[in-house]
DNA sequence: CAGTATCCTTGCGGATACTG
DNA sequence: CAGTATCCGCAAGGATACTG
């Protein structure tokens, strides 16, 4: 969609949208992974998720919930139980992201290796 | 690489993988993208990647450079002129970005549109 | 041109306590 | 269980001025 001359001019679009893509926020990439695995309810996420608070997990869920990745379902019990789930739109993100997440399982050693590298050398 | 049997009980590693992804910087996943597109020189990419400042496009530079994500070539002219290119390692990692960059081109406005309603309705 | 050097603000997100 | 409500520290990163 974005050819080479396009990009050549159309900057200012694409950084803002990028953003919008969420890469902003620390743990939204982590938490659509999680929820593309299956991870459903708020509990198993926090877990899945780990290292994240109920806190910004609840923001985080909030906000992909407001650009339409993901939909809240509330079931009346007790106790309380909710899951969430992608959209649609939600799907198509996961994919993408997915293949960032076996890139860094791919290739962790190199960067470590690297950064070992750059460490000691200099 | 990751089966959904390893994916239960082996979480702590990928979240630490994934942040190796360099998905925490707000600008690192710009700056890769707008190299692997043929931008080279720091001025280039100043503009390109629109809104980051020369300290912090340095730092990411930087931190790249120490993952082995990034060359650093320096041109001993005058005006100075330095020249920054993907290594392999940076190029693997390009690919993946970028599809996130195109996610983002083309599901921009259904984002938009979702913000709107979720903002306007409740 | 390609950075450094400083200063300073903002807000992410961690910790903790509490609730329907 | 699935959140809210507060409080708050700290570091990312913006603004500005300067340099080899």
């Amino acid at each position: 969609m974005v050819n080479k001359a396009e990009w050549t001019t159309s900057t200012a679009i694409w950084s803002t949208r990028v953003s919008l893509a969420r890469m902003d926020n620390k743990w939204t990439a982590m938490v659509v992974i999680a929820l593309g695995r299956g991870a459903r309810r708020f509990g198993e996420l926090r877990t899945k998720v780990e290292g994240i608070s109920a806190k910004v997990l609840t923001e985080t869920l909030r906000s992909l919930e407001r650009d339409g990745l993901v939909v809240r379902h509330v079931h009346a019990e007790m106790p309380p139980r909710v899951e969430y789930e992608l959209t649609e739109l939600g799907r198509t993100l996961h994919a993408p992201l997915q293949a960032i997440g076996r890139w860094a399982e791919e290739h962790a050693e190199e960067v470590l290796t690297a950064r070992a590298a750059y460490d000691t050398g200099r």
